[in-house]
DNA sequence: CACTCTACCTGTGCGC
DNA sequence: TGCGCACAGGTAGAGT
C-alpha cells in the first residue's frame, strides 16, 4: 500500500520520463481517468513532452510541458491501494491489471498497473486545488509549523495523523509506526499532548519516514514488499512487540486496522 | 468541527 | 474442491 515513502519510491525511479515526448496514450481501463473522458487524456497527452517529476503527499505530479496548442498541465495520478507506476521496455505487454499505457520517445513505456481500480489519473491546468485541500507534505513539515497545526485541533491521534488535510502523505501503515515509535496511544486526544510529546510525535513522523524513503519503501512480511524498511507494528497483531516483547493489540479506528503495543503506548 | 458510514474494487484467506 | 464471506484501506461525499 503504497504511502508517502514508497510514492517517493516511485518519483524517483520515474526521472528518466522528464523530457521524453508522449507517443502514445493507451486507457485499458476508462474508469481509471478522471476528470475527464479517456480519449480527452489520450488527444492532449499525445505529441506533448513530460517536465519534472514529483510528488505532493501521495500525489504523483508529472508536467507536461507547454506547447503550441496547450499551456503547460500536471498529469496528476494517485496509487491509492494497490496501484504501480513504473517504466517498462517498449516491447513490454499489458497484463490483466494494467489500467494505462503511455509509451514515450526513449522506447520505454510508462505503465500503470492496478488490480483494485482505485487508482486514478487526471490532467489539471492548476495544482492550486490540490495544494488547497492538502496539508504541507510529511517530508517537509518543520516542527514549528507541526505545533502549530496541532494546536487547532481535537482528535485522536490516529484520525489526525491519517487526515490529508493535515499533513500530506501519511497513510494507515506509517501513522502505526509513527505513533509506536513515539510511544503514543493511537486513541490519545492531540490536545493533551504535553510540549515533550508533541516534540516525540514529531520526531518520530520525521525519522520513521526518513529512514522508509532511505530504504525505498517499507517491507511487510508476506504481504507488502517496496523497499527494506521493517514495520515494527504494523499487522502484527498478537506478536510480541519489537521492544518489551508485550503482544501487540489490535484496534479499530476511523474504520482502520490500528496496531500498537499496550505497553510501550499506555492509554 | 468531529465523527461515522457508504461507495468504490478485487485478491486473499478463512471456515465449512 | 469449492463456495460464501469477511477483510484489506485512500478518498469522496453524505449524513449525524
Amino acid at each position: 500500500m503504497p504511502e508517502l515513502p514508497e510514492v517517493e519510491s516511485v518519483v524517483r525511479s520515474l526521472q528518466p520520463l522528464q523530457g521524453r515526448f508522449i507517443e502514445t496514450v493507451h486507457v485499458c481501463w476508462d474508469g481509471v481517468v478522471d476528470g475527464l473522458t479517456a480519449g480527452q487524456l489520450s488527444q492532449r497527452l499525445t505529441g506533448r513532452r513530460f517536465g519534472s517529476i514529483g510528488r505532493i503527499g501521495k500525489y504523483i505530479l508529472c508536467a507536461v510541458e507547454a506547447d503550441g496548442h496547450a499551456t503547460q498541465q500536471f498529469l496528476v495520478i494517485h496509487l491509492r491501494m494497490t496501484g504501480r507506476l513504473y517504466l517498462a521496455a517498449a516491447e513490454a505487454v499489458p497484463n490483466t491489471h494494467t489500467r494505462l499505457i503511455i509509451a514515450v520517445s526513449n522506447g520505454r513505456q510508462l505503465i500503470f498497473d492496478d488490480p483494485r481500480k482505485f487508482g486514478r489519473v487526471s490532467l489539471v491546468d492548476d495544482l492550486g486545488p490540490l495544494y488547497g485541500k492538502l496539508g504541507p507534505d510529511a517530508l517537509k513539515l518543520t516542527e514549528d509549523e507541526f505545533r502549530r497545526r496541532i494546536a487547532g485541533h481535537n482528535r485522536q491521534l490516529k484520525t489526525l495523523l491519517l487526515e490529508q488535510s493535515f499533513i500530506a502523505g501519511i497513510g494507515n501503515i506509517y501513522a502505526d509506526e509513527i505513533l509506536f515509535r513515539s510511544g503514543l496511544h493511537p486513541l490519545m486526544n492531540c490536545s493533551k499532548l504535553s510540549a515533550a510529546q508533541q516534540e516525540r510525535l514529531y520526531s518520530a513522523l520525521s525519522s520513521v519516514l526518513g529512514e522508509a524513503v532511505e530504504a525505498g519503501g517499507a517491507n511487510i512480511d508476506g504481504v507488502f514488499k517496496a523497499g527494506g524498511f521493517r514495520v515494527a507494528v504494523y499487522g502484527r497483531e498478537g506478536r510480541p512487540c519489537v521492544c518489551c516483547g508485550t503482544a501487540i493489540c489490535k484496534i479499530r479506528v476511523a474504520q482502520r486496522g490500528t496496531h500498537f503495543c499496550p505497553a510501550c503506548q499506555p492509554a
